[in-house]
DNA sequence: TGTAAACAAATGATGAGTCAAGTACTCCTT
DNA sequence: AAGGAGTACTTGACTCATCATTTGTTTACA
């Protein structure tokens, strides 16, 4: 309230706590590298959710329920009817009603999402792989491990 | 091309390289550490920008430009202009031109923000101590050692 | 001096994510 | 065998961020 006690809180230390830097310094990084994501995968017409759609499909194998995508991604249930609907647009997915549960819809890559999303794995592994040139193989390693942890400790919901 | 090379390329590592999963693991954390202080803000009126900004300006103590304050977030121009209006509107910061250079408005915090900003402070800080509760003191802080290495690695633009 | 390049910020159109409510269907209970 | 609770989406309205372009203003240099 008074002027002393908000110019006490005015640090020569910019944060106020190791959580609070860790958690800054997590979400700065997280921006730059989806910056530079949706930069290359914009030049190949996507946008990285629906490229997230399309990996996620590819990593299955088979036909998914559309919540089990989004259950996979943090996305929330509109956003994944959105972006099933671009993606079917473009002719990239398949979507079918379930013969054992009529609610459910499953979708599937159609034989024209194969060639682009090899198209896209060289320069996406190279960008991945320049990103995070600056670490080391075991420092990569180690920020997987804890990044783990600390979701792993954070309740959903 | 042929549907041996697409199984081919089906791997049960569900990971294409190291960096490629710290990517993700980076993106997929940021985004729960996102969720969460969101909600919190927004129960005080406050998007994340919106706070971040007042949260910029309260740690430099006195009137910013526009666009030394985009810098120290990953915001690009026009996103500022609007937080901006957004912040004028509540009243919370200032807005005047420089008379050193006019194409500069700097802006400042008013009286009214201060003690909302101190409202939030301490439930901000509870809530990041509780979403890295999981990650040791230590842990805490290689991982900022290692994000900041792998940021100092990305060339802007 | 005058004119072009560079810069700070604003604006308009677009698109992606979120919330709230709605629909269709299944499962469970009694 | 209803009736109700729960599930899997869908839709509409809204907000926020982003891109491309534009408006003032300053600097550089010819």
């Amino acid at each position: 309230m008074t002027r002393s006690l908000q110019s006490e809180l005015k640090k020569r230390h910019p944060f106020d706590s190791l959580e609070q830097e860790a958690t800054l310094a997590v979400m700065r990084t997280s921006d730059l590298l989806e910056n530079r994501l949706a930069r290359l995968l914009r030049e190949n017409g996507l946008t990285l959710t629906q490229y997230n759609v399309l990996r996620i499909l590819r990593g299955e194998g088979k036909p998914m329920p559309c919540l089990e995508v989004a259950d996979r991604m943090i996305q929330v249930a509109p956003a994944i009817t959105r972006v099933v609907d671009q993606l079917l647009g473009m002719g990239l997915i398949t979507k079918t009603q379930s013969v054992h549960d009529r609610r459910v819809f499953e979708i599937a890559l159609t034989p024209t999402a194969s060639p682009l999303l090899r198209k896209i794995d060289q320069p996406l592994l190279d960008l991945h792989t320049n990103l995070l040139a600056a670490a080391t193989k075991s420092d990569l390693k180690t920020l997987i491990r804890i990044l783990e942890q600390v979701r792993s400790g954070i309740v959903d919901n």
